[in-house]
DNA sequence: ATTATATATATCATCCTGATATAGATACCC
DNA sequence: GGGTATCTATATCAGGATGATATATATAAT
């Protein structure tokens, strides 16, 4: 998916400023896809001269100004075109699985070069990570205003229990087989 | 994981091409991790250049000439001396998640605004996907030679039984969970 | 004879990331 | 008060990885 119909679709659930769609990717989205400053804050500025999308200068107390984008009709029409299109692709592309780049399995498949207490601290450590981030895709609580419009999609709902079942039944593994790197 | 390290991890399993590296990228290595040919050419003449692997010209009948890549005592030595920096940066680094791109995720993300019909044939793609995945994971049965060594690697048990979980339990939510989506 | 496919190496433009710069504002501490 | 650290916020850019492309040999298929 190119990132403009990736930036159109975040803010089709509200709008929001380049800053806060990266604290997105870096919360909520974080197991999914990510995008750095310098792609968003230039793709949006390119969105903004093709009037995909509108821009509000906002003055905050407390916090600097920020720029406030809004999707607008034109932008909705191209996004939903755009992500027709990438169904389509990858529907024909035969390419099913996602990009992983994982430095914890690298370390495990050389695990054999590691000393014990290192690959333990690596293994306790990504635990403690995981049960967090079981935690996090099961708090029900309340979320900050401008995350509240993803929660609320159904897709959401079934992505997040589908991440709840992976991580339990990956610490489930991980808990009964470690023994089998020593 | 520097480049370097991982190529030289991966010759450490047994001599290989740089298009060898590549299949086991692809194949194998494909959940996990992945370098492209522009990285992986460079990266062994640059290995190659500094003695840290060896290189033999190899003629094969019904196929191109290979050359086959030789991890040298310095090349393990500095394979050992950076494969414990990683694993130290990664302790220290309090980051202990995988960076993910998927296009499978976004697509659900967006889920609302596909046609009905788009969105079941992108989740029956996946099903079978995983189900193919799986498959790959569980068997047991000769492999090429050059990847039997990788095979008997201990803690890569460990990684096949931890993906057959995820898998299991991935499909298994998604055969109970779809309903949510309509 | 031509097209397609697989093996094999190499290079390069394009694009993305990670780092850095800048800046306003708050908060803590001595 | 002054120093430092942190958070919010936007922007830019060097460096590096990817995806595409080029080249070449050999087999298989049409």
């Amino acid at each position: 998916m190119q990132k403009d119909t990736l930036c159109l679709g975040l803010l089709s659930l509200g709008p929001r400023s380049g800053y806060e769609i990266k604290q997105m990717f870096e919360g909520p989205l974080s197991d999914f896809y990510s995008l750095s400053f310098g792609t968003i804050y230039p793709t949006l500025n390119k969105l903004q001269d093709e009037k995909y999308v509108s821009c509000k200068q906002l003055s905050q107390s407390k916090k600097p100004d920020k720029k406030v984008y809004t999707i607008t009709k034109k932008g909705k029409d191209l996004m939903k075109d755009n992500l027709l299109g990438d169904a389509s692709a990858y529907i024909r592309s035969g390419n099913f699985g996602d990009q992983i780049k994982s430095e914890f399995f690298l370390l495990l498949l050389f695990a054999k070069y590691l000393p014990q207490e290192t690959l333990d601290t690596v293994l306790n450590e990504r635990v403690l990570f995981l049960r967090q981030k079981l935690e996090q895709f099961k708090y029900d609580g309340p979320v900050p205003s401008d995350l509240q419009a993803l929660r609320n999609e159904k897709s959401v709902a079934f992505i997040r229990g589908l991440a709840t079942a992976l991580i339990e039944s990956g610490l489930n593994y991980m808990e009964k087989n470690r023994g089998k790197l020593n």
